[in-house]
RNA sequence: GCGGAUAUGGUGUAAUUGGUAGCCACGUCAGACUUAGGAUCUGAUGCCGAGAGGCGUGGGGGUUCGAGUCCCUUUAUCCGCACCA
């Protein structure tokens, strides 16, 4: 009987879901496994073969998990709030829950034929209101808590408003947008809008009129990580740099404890890198310069206070608050022209004009706190107004974009530190001797370091500080296709909504862009209000969602919590999170952050939500060419090119195979090519390849379902395993599908004889074959805890070829549960017909029995001065000293060694590696 | 510029973690069985060389009895951040 692929896995994909399989409860008499997927947003153009790369490594691991005697939590759902739906219905008129629906239909209907163990009554969507009442009672809980930093921990409002009422901001240490001053007395006068606009300068969900990135086309404001080179990721628009009165997320009070929590966690190196950078910690010195003639002190952030002595200049941003007050009459005009430019450069052009030097003087003066020397400030868009004070000391001779400025203005360029040659370039020096440095002079970087931060303090200037290079993440969308803020005003203030209230749910409409006005759509409803109250006309942004969905699928129905405590009690955290690396910065940064609150806050009993990630590579796409005879509809084999001159022409990959054109379907591809014509090699049309990103435009999209019609779900999942270590990026080849196909048919067939009975004996294995079978058990198991799966096929495969044609039950039994994580239907559907009724995955997973791999005699290679010689079998109870004195008098080692004793012999583990003359 | 990763046959990769480099596949070649083969089975296959042998893990250097693996240096590719003071 032949490997029937088809009707065993549709046959075991609908019993899997009649019977729930996969169906988890909290079992506390079961140790638990959480596996967790990044789920999909669904989108327009269904899965392609890079989809699931992660899924079936995820699945792999939870079935063996589960195999092993865990309690698997393995569930899965949809982002399905988020920009390319409400782009599509701008388009279209579709409303984006229609199209939303239908993806997920689609994608369903792809994952389905994959054969996944997902417990699909979990699933979350979060553009369902019982989802996201969950995701806007969290934003009400933030806005409703501030960051205390002494306690390192989030704590309730009212706790802050008690402190303001006793004693003002006298004794706080809190987290806030901009440092503030009063006293009690102050607070008590003022009204109740006053103290809120206060209030939202603490809160950890706040409004605030900050710089954000807009991006006009989008019609949106957007976070920080959804931003590149300028331009937004999604749809690759121009993104420009705006003051609006904006929510946001206070992540920034969380920025040392997201970046301690990194050293807990199994992540990548690389992964922990971006995240620790994107955070950007950095310890330096606050130190407040004189401002000549004035009362000001103007204040700087640097990380090289050593070089202090070294400072000719100042600049600060254009943006900075001073800059008005800091322009004396003569230079008003030139630092009025030169913030207008500025201000008309977009954020691209700021960064492709990164090295052009710029600036204007301000006519003010600081004092060198320790040379006295009055040096000028300047302004100049090479400082940021974001970041630390936005505001620096210059030390044009130790970093160089000090340098350029102060070459470009003929500014005193004063060497500190000893070294570099600085008639040409900056030299930014992380060692060595201080020089024209007072009493630094003399000592090492290293040491004028922390000697400076003490002066710095003892003088009363500043104080050491850290600075961070994160930013709170802006939360509001002025977009349709999002969570409703739970947030109505009363004039300019906002007012929470009363709890209960939740889930707000978002209003139907038929026109999803912006109003006139330029007002998100929601402006458009005409009772979006509450208690007569204008409602928030923004919604939450993509990652409000997917912020916390891994909490909800612990308890995904419960209407009272966002998870019970006993629900979270049992799963706690992710285990295993496979996902890509794309989200580092994004997803990532927002669900740890947010968990973090909720831990703070009691509703969680982990701080870090996920445990183990791993993050599977991209697949690329193999694109293959045609090549066409210019001027003609000849096309020419590969091979044969260069003889003619020739048009490299995408053709679709999937009437390729093995890099050899489908003529007929070439032909019936497109009609300028109906009559097309071939100079063939050996009677093939061979096309040429490149790899490069999956996309429809390269006509490289390799869709899993015609995988699974061809070869079989079981083969396609092992082929993904087998093309590479899972965390390498790879182009996607079908170039070696053939092989994992076969092996299975090679499985498959020895069960079953050639009139399609089952073959199996049940004659004693020989110890031959218990060895190999308990070798094979060892290694999978290895290689699965390493999610090294692509040497774990390669076990399999050397397992049957050991094994040759052996159908003994003892023996293939083990090996079916040994492969059913990898290939499941065809070990279920191998398992039943052994007889057994319970599914397979409730069977336990074999266990190496190492007394099957002893051996009673092995070789030791023998090298002589680096080179093999001979080899030599000997009993295991030989010790080294007796296979020494073995070499010496045997006739084949005298001959080599020419009848001298060696000098050395080498004896790794028991094993000689090398003799040395 | 800073940080991270990668580099092995014609191709994807493997290497007991410092111990016979190239496992397992793909591809190619040869053979068997076949009316046929995009089925199945067997064998060969790193490169140069008729052979003995030599050379081989991006390049150069080092440590070691021994290096794909460790150290230094250099090149290429990919990724992240980027006037971050």
């Amino acid at each position: 009987m032949e490997y029937n692929f088809k009707q065993i896995e549709t046959k075991w994909q609908e019993l899997w879901k009649e019977r729930k399989t996969y169906r988890v409860e909290t079992d506390p008499s079961r140790p638990k496994f959480y596996v967790l997927d990044m789920f999909p947003y669904p989108s327009g153009a269904g899965l392609h073969v890079g989809h699931p790369l992660g899924y079936i490594a995820s699945d792999i691991y939870s079935r063996y998990k589960r195999l092993c005697g865990y309690n698997v939590l393995h569930p899965m759902g949809y982002d399905a709030f988020g920009l390319p739906a409400e782009q599509y219905a701008i388009q279209t008129g579709q409303h984006p829950a229609v199209t939303t629906e239908q993806n997920i239909s689609r994608y369903r209907e792809q994952l389905d034929k994959i054969g996944f163990c997902y417990d699909w009554d979990r699933e979350v969507r979060t553009c369902e209101p019982e989802y996201y009442k969950w995701t806007q009672w969290a934003f009400l809980k933030m806005y409703d808590h501030f960051y205390c930093n002494r306690s390192q921990k989030a704590c309730p409002i009212k706790e802050l408003v008690e402190a303001f009422a006793a004693n003002g901001t006298e004794g706080l240490d809190v987290a806030c947008t901009t440092p503030m001053t009063f006293t009690a007395e102050e607070w008590a006068e003022w009204n109740e809008e006053k103290r809120e606009q206060v209030l939202q300068n603490y809160r950890l969900a706040y409004r605030a009129d900050t710089m954000v990135n807009w991006c006009p086309q989008l019609g949106t404001v957007l976070a920080n990580d959804e931003v590149k080179d300028g331009l937004s990721v999604r749809g690759g628009f121009p993104v420009e740099q705006k003051r609006m009165k904006q929510w946001s997320l206070r992540v920034t009070a969380y920025a040392q404890r997201m970046l301690d929590g990194l050293d807990s966690l199994e992540w990548s190196d690389s992964l922990k890198e971006i995240q620790r950078n994107w955070i950007g910690r950095s310890v330096g010195a606050q130190v407040f310069f004189d401002v000549k003639d004035s009362e000001r002190k103007l204040e700087i952030f640097t990380t090289r206070p050593d070089t202090i002595f070294g400072v000719t200049f100042m600049v600060i941003a254009p943006e900075h608050e001073w800059v008005e007050e800091l322009t004396t009459a003569d230079n008003k005009a030139a630092v009025e022209e030169y913030i207008a430019q500025t201000k008309k450069r977009s954020e691209r052009e700021r960064i492709a004009e990164t090295r052009r030097v710029s600036g204007v003087q301000t006519g003010s003066y600081a004092i060198n706190p320790f040379t006295g020397k009055a040096i000028p400030i300047y302004v100049s868009d090479y400082v940021l107004a974001g970041y630390g004070t936005g505001a620096i000391m210059a030390v044009p001779a130790h970093d160089s974009r000090d340098y350029a400025f102060a070459r470009h203005f003929g500014i005193e360029i004063i060497p500190v530190v000893e070294g570099g040659n600085i008639e040409v370039e900056s030299y930014d020096a992380k060692s060595g001797k201080m020089i024209n440095s007072g009493f630094l002079t003399g000592k090492d970087v290293t040491e004028a370091i922390p000697a400076m931060f003490e002066e710095v303090e003892k003088r009363g200037l500043g104080k050491k500080l850290i600075n961070y290079r994160l930013r709170d993440a802006i939360f509001s969308r002025q977009r349709y296709w999002g969570e409703p803020f739970p947030v109505y005003y009363k004039g300019e203030t906002a007012y929470p909504l009363p709890e209960d209230k939740l889930p707000l749910e978002l209003p139907p409409i038929e026109n999803f862009g912006p109003t006139e006005q330029g007002e998100p759509p929601l402006a458009r409803v005409a009772d979006w209000a509450y208690e007569g109250n204008q409602l928030e006309l923004s919604t939450m942004p993509g990652f409000a969602g997917s912020s916390a969905y891994f909490l909800r699928y612990m308890d995904p129905r419960n209407s009272e919590a966002l998870v019970s405590k006993e629900a979270n009690e049992y799963w706690r955290n992710v285990d295993l999170y496979i996902g890509g690396i794309e989200h580092a910065t994004g997803h990532l940064m927002y669900s740890r952050f947010w968990n973090m609150f909720l831990y703070d806050l009691g509703y969680v009993c982990e701080s870090e939500p996920f445990k183990k990630l791993v993050n599977q590579g991209m697949i690329q796409g193999r694109s293959n060419f045609v090549y066409r005879i210019v001027g003609t509809n000849k096309f020419v084999s590969l091979g044969l090119k260069k003889d003619y001159e020739t048009q490299e022409i995408h053709v679709d990959v999937n009437i390729v195979k093995n890099d050899q054109l489908d003529l007929d379907a070439f032909r019936a591809w497109r009609p300028e090519f109906k009559d097309a014509e071939f100079i063939l090699e050996d009677g093939k049309y061979i096309c040429g390849w490149a790899i490069e990103k999956m996309s429809k435009s390269m006509f490289n999209v390799v869709n899993p379902d015609n995988i699974v019609e061809n070869y079989g779900a079981d083969t396609l999942r092992m082929y993904e395993m087998f093309l590479g270590p899972l965390e390498q990026s790879k182009p996607w080849d079908t170039n070696g599908i053939d092989g994992v196909h076969k092996f299975l048919r090679k499985f498959w067939r020895l069960f079953y004889g050639k009139e399609g009975e089952l073959a199996l004996t049940t004659e004693e294995p020989t110890p031959a074959e218990l060895k190999s079978l308990h070798k094979t058990i060892k290694k999978i198991r290895e290689d699965i805890e390493n999610f090294s799966f692509n040497t774990s096929i390669s076990a399999f495969m050397i397992c049957l070829n050991e094994l040759g044609a052996c159908h003994k039950r003892a023996i293939l039994e083990p090996l079916t549960v040994l492969i059913a994580p990898f290939a499941p239907h065809i070990a279920e559907e191998l398992w039943s017909a052994m007889g057994h009724e319970q599914t397979i995955f409730d069977a336990a997973y074999p266990v190496c029995d190492e007394k099957h791999l002893e051996e009673s005699a092995f070789e030791y290679p023998v090298m002589v001065n680096g080179k093999l010689r001979f080899k030599q079998t000997y009993a295991l109870d030989m010790t080294p000293a007796d296979i020494q004195a073995d070499i010496v008098t045997t006739e084949g080692a005298q001959k080599w060694l020419e009848g001298k004793a060696p000098k050395k012999i080498i004896v790794v583990k028991g094993k000689i590696i090398n003799i040395v003359m």
